[in-house]
DNA sequence: ATCTTTGCAAACTTTTTGCACCAAT
DNA sequence: ATTGGTGCAAAAAGTTTGCAAAGAT
């Protein structure tokens, strides 16, 4: 179970993390608060995808008060800074995650499962679409649709 | 100008074309109404992708009643026929295209230009996680994001 | 005559914004 | 004491839905 491949983070490490990006957000210029602190936990602790909804769920295990409104505009200040990206798997809300975590993500249409997939997946139409069009993409921003292996 | 890579379809080509999908509607049993011979002719008339909104906008000049509702139910019709699809380019509306004018599109995040390219731009992405996930993409749904040439 | 499709209005979902108050620096 | 962040409510943007009336077959 505990091979090559940890699942998730271990608190301590996640602990460390948190650190590190609240130090980030400081050194930035811009103030640490509860909201902030709660939803960059969140973030660690959904280790992987979530949407804001999710994130505002976890928040408010620990923080009822925490609008939404806020939610969104911290998201919003993370990505400003880097530290967070967001995602469209489909029709329904945008999915977050930390930016270190950058990952491409296969959205099933059929029952709605997503698998990620490493961010190196794009990295030859990458180097196509800049030698042909000088377009340099900013992969992991959009899912790949179709119909995953039990759907097909 | 008239090269080897026209432009745009002639209207003769184009009200061939429109008569195809019409009879393909009518085959599934469904019903030729003035919306839908608006909204296929619009869609036609595009010539690429089109906005929900943009398709009504053409729509209406010969037709003002023809309501948003009825673009997005006609849509979603000639969706289940396999005439259309639809993709989503950024935060905004999906854009919807005919089925055999299937591309990727590349949204500059700065300018918002968007280029088109072929489809078969994600062949080899396709293959591979085909053969490693037995997931089976649908390319064309959504958009590959970055910067263009001038913004990057 | 039947059964889709339409127009309208209203709901819905996701995200953004204005504003007065609160709190981190 | 500043000034950025928060909570709330309300708007915005895009899309979907219920219903009675109109229209295609």
């Amino acid at each position: 179970m505990a091979g090559r491949t940890p699942r998730a983070a271990p608190a301590e490490v996640r602990a460390r993390r948190l650190d590190e990006i609240l130090d980030g957000i400081r050194a930035a210029g811009e103030r640490i608060t509860v909201a902030r602190r709660a939803v960059v936990s969140a973030l660690l602790a959904a280790d992987g995808h979530a949407t804001a909804e999710g994130l505002q769920a976890r928040v408010q295990v620990a923080h009822p008060e925490v609008h939404m409104a806020t939610i969104y505009r911290n998201l919003e200040a993370l990505e400003r800074l880097g530290v967070v990206e967001h995602t469209h798997l489909g029709h329904g809300p945008a999915v977050y995650h930390l930016a270190d975590a950058l990952h491409q993500h296969l959205v099933c249409e059929v029952c709605g499962q997503v698998v990620e997939v490493p961010a190196t997946l794009l990295r030859e139409v990458e180097d196509d679409v800049r030698a042909t069009y000088g377009f340099v993409m900013r992969p992991g921003h959009f899912a790949l649709v179709g119909r995953c292996a039990r759907c097909a």
